[in-house]
DNA sequence: GCTAAACAGTTTAAAGTTAAACTAAATTAG
DNA sequence: CTAATTTAGTTTAACTTTAAACTGTTTAGC
C-alpha cells in the first residue's frame, strides 16, 4: 500500500469518527434544547406546532397540508394532528381549495401571528444563557456550516 | 441611550437570532440523521438501543438503569423499555446487584459487542456521502464547539 | 432501633410519531 | 370517454416517550 493511500485511509477514519460524533452531539442538543424550547412555550404550544406557525412568518402566508408535512420533514398524519390542535386555538384556518377539490389551504390568523411573536419572546431567555456563553464568532461560523450539513442531508433524502 | 448600549442591544439581537437559527438547524438534522441512521442499523436495533450499546464500549462495562438513563438523557421508564428490547436480543444482561437490593446491574454481553460493531459498520456509509461533502477542517472545528453547546446545556439542564 | 425521607426501578396514562390502509379527487393513457 | 394511476388528506394500529403514581430498598435523623 502505497504511503498516500494509507494517508488516505487515515484521513477516511478520523472523519468517520469526526462525523459519528458530530451526529452524536447534534442528536443529544436536539434532545435538550427541544425539550427546553418547549417548556418555555405559551399556550400549551409544542414544538411541531410552533414550526408551523413559524413556517407561515418566514416562509409563505398560505399552504396545503403536504406542502407543510414536507417543509415540516413529518408525515401527513402527524401534520393533519397538529393543524387540527392550532385549528383548535385559532392560530390557523383550514379552508378547501377553490382549485382543487382534493387540497385544503391553510393559512395563519392573527392570532396565529401574535402567539408566534409571543413564542419567540417567551423562548428568548431560556437560550440567553446559551447564547452568553457563546462566543458570537463561534455562532457566526457554526450556523452557516449547519446549513451546509442540512441541505445536504436534505437533498439526499431517502 | 448611549451609542454602546445600543450596539450592546444590536449584539444581543443579532446574537438571539443566530441562536434561534442554530437550534432550528440542530433540530432538522437531528430529526434527518436519525431518521438516516436508524433505517441503517441492523437487527431492528433503534438508536436509544444502540446509544446503550455504544456507551458500554466506550464509557463503562456495566451500569444501573439509572446510570444509563443519566447519560442518555431520557427518564428512567425510557431505558427499563429500552432494556428490556435490548436483554430479548440477548445484547445485553440485567442481574441483580449483590450490593444493592434496590440497584440492578446491565452488561454487555459478546453478542452485544458484536451487535454494535456491526451496527456502526452498517451505518458508515449512510454517513460517508456527509463527510465527503465536508471539508475535514469544517469538521474539526464544528464537533468542539457542538460538545461546548451540549455541556452548557447539560450541566444547566432544568 | 425506628421512623421519615430519599432512591431505584416498574407501571400506567396521555401524547405524539410513523407506516400503512383507506377515501376521494385529479391526471394520464389508451 | 373510460380505466388505471397518482395524489391529498384522514384514520388506524403499533410504538416510543414523558410525567406521575406506585413498590420496594436504603439511608438519615432522632
Amino acid at each position: 500500500m502505497s504511503k498516500s493511500m494509507e494517508q488516505e485511509k487515515a484521513d477516511a477514519n478520523v472523519s468517520g469518527e469526526l462525523v459519528f460524533r458530530l451526529f452524536n452531539e447534534i442528536g443529544i442538543i436536539a434532545q435538550l434544547s427541544t425539550t427546553r424550547f418547549e417548556r418555555s412555550l405559551p399556550y400549551g404550544m409544542s414544538r411541531p406546532q410552533f414550526s408551523i406557525l413559524n413556517w407561515f412568518c418566514r416562509v409563505d402566508d398560505q399552504a396545503s397540508p403536504s406542502r407543510l408535512a414536507q417543509a415540516m420533514e413529518v408525515t401527513k398524519g402527524a401534520i393533519t394532528n397538529s393543524l387540527k390542535k392550532l385549528e383548535a386555538k385559532n392560530f390557523i384556518t383550514v379552508s378547501p381549495d377553490e382549485n382543487s377539490g382534493r387540497q385544503k389551504v391553510v393559512r395563519l390568523t392573527p392570532e396565529g401571528r401574535r402567539a408566534r411573536d409571543e413564542a419567540i419572546l417567551c423562548a428568548r431567555p431560556a437560550f440567553e444563557q446559551i447564547s452568553q456563553s457563546l462566543s458570537a464568532e463561534a455562532l457566526i461560523t457554526l450556523v452557516p456550516e449547519l446549513e451546509k450539513i442540512r441541505k445536504v442531508l436534505d437533498e439526499s433524502r431517502i
